[in-house]
RNA sequence: GGGAGAUUUCCCGAGCGGCCAAAGGGGGCAGACUGUAAAUCUGUUGCUUUCAGCUUCGAUGGUUCGAAUCCAUCAUCUCCCA
């Protein structure tokens, strides 16, 4: 349930209540994937780096160890050993990215396996039953993930699929919620907008799915290789047509300017690879800009990555050190330049709420949407 | 003491007369990464005044139009026989 606290301008500052807790919005989602955040973070270390949700992934938890072990094991919370809400993606993603192993029908995907080659089918039914034996907290419906760029009729023809595949989502979910053997009864459904980067598609799509009266409504297809600009112009686009009293979830975004950008333009959550990816190449976000830790100049440096951040990484260690273990290929390189950044996206919707709560937020992006791009 | 083989650019290692500033790894340097097929991928890695020139393949000297590649001597290392 959304509870909306405080606007300025279009920035919301919200909470978000399910069953495994409040979530405070604009929030952040940390990714771990296959029930596991890369960089070896375990869910107890989440905890002391202000994570208040985690997402997985369906199509790789169905995978392996399969969602059926997940269920006999009681749950993807009981799992992981995280008590918090889960937000599973649907698949759709991988519609995408795994575009190479895939057919798309009107019946929903053809997947050839990318572990061994195995074809997997996955429609909207598949997804939903999926995400239920995982039992995460929030299922998002199986969308494709359109690429850009796009043909106008292709995506035209994608999201009218796209809807017709909402529909039979809802549908599935509100039968195993209704199924007394499901693990969370509860599990709430978002659905997702595409339309690549046409603004009437857009518009047209979200109008189609917002009276569906969903938990949540998401946009993605974006920073899918247009350029930051578009992807801006095509949330303002469709952002007027989107429930007011629902969570927005702006899907897949991004750096700490988008994130920034987009919360101005009225979106609740967020999820992203790059502060866990590129913790592990090395490229770690500071307050005062981004910093490659594998580069010369920081083979003596003792400071820590960012004097400014607490996070426990900075609170023992020095770049220098990071650095070499980064080199060496340590596994504690990964560990500590992850537990870095994802600190950092935490703590960055921790001071954009806090700037929401003292009416501060157009300054605090004033003041740093600029310097948080800049690379030093 | 006698015999056989080796010595290549930061390292390992290919090359066996011109297409060699020299394959391929590794390492170094730099870059990319946005609902994670990503512990991945890309570029670069002798010097310079870079549509070219110069200096490199243990050392020196030779053969040749031309040598990392052939010959001689020396140096170092490895193995085998005494």
């Amino acid at each position: 349930m959304y509870k909306l606290i405080k606007k300025q301008g279009n920035a919301r500052r919200a909470e978000f209540q399910t069953v495994h807790g409040t979530i405070q919005t604009p929030a952040f989602m940390n990714v771990g994937t296959s029930a596991a955040i890369k960089g070896g973070i375990s869910s107890y270390d989440l905890k002391d780096l202000k994570c208040q949700v985690e997402l997985c992934n369906t199509y790789h938890l169905h995978l392996r160890p399969s969602d059926d072990v997940i269920k006999d094991m009681g749950g993807l919370h009981k799992f992981m050993g995280w008590e918090k809400p889960i937000l599973t993606d649907s698949g759709g993603f991988q519609v995408f990215s795994l575009s190479k192993l895939r057919t798309i029908k009107e019946e929903g995907v053809y997947f050839q396996s990318h572990i061994d080659g195995k074809k997997i089918f996955m429609g909207p039914e598949e997804s939903m039953r999926i995400q239920s034996n995982l039992a995460s907290t929030i299922a998002m419906a199986f969308d494709e993930c359109i690429e850009n760029p796009a043909p106008y009729d292709y995506t035209k023809n994608s999201i009218d699929r796209t809807t017709r595949w909402l529909v039979r989502c809802k549908k599935e979910m509100e039968k195993l919620n209704a199924n007394p053997n499901s693990i969370n009864q509860n599990q709430l459904l978002f659905g997702i907008n595409q339309g690549s980067t046409y603004k009437d598609l857009r518009i047209q799509h979200m109008k189609d799915i917002a009276n569906l009266d969903l938990d949540g409504y998401a946009i993605g297809g974006l920073a899918v290789g247009e350029s930051a600009r578009e992807m801006y112009e095509t949330i303002e686009a469709v952002e007027p047509y989107m429930p007011s009293d629902k969570i927005r979830y702006l899907m897949g975004v991004g750096t700490p300017a988008n994130i920034i950008e987009a919360v101005y333009r009225g979106v609740d959550l967020f999820d992203c690879v790059m502060p866990s990816r590129n913790a592990r190449h090395g490229h770690l976000f500071t307050w005062s800009g981004i910093i490659n830790i594998n580069n010369a100049k920081y083979e003596r440096d003792l400071e820590p990555i960012d004097n400014q951040c607490d996070c426990p990484t900075c609170r023992n260690h020095s770049r220098g050190y990071i650095r070499h273990l980064l080199k060496a290929k340590e596994m504690l390189g990964m560990r500590l330049a992850v537990i870095h950044n994802l600190y950092f996206y935490n703590t960055l919707m921790e001071k954009i709420r806090y700037s929401l709560d003292n009416d501060t937020f157009d300054q605090f992006r004033e003041e740093n949407v600029e310097i948080l791009s800049k690379r030093i």
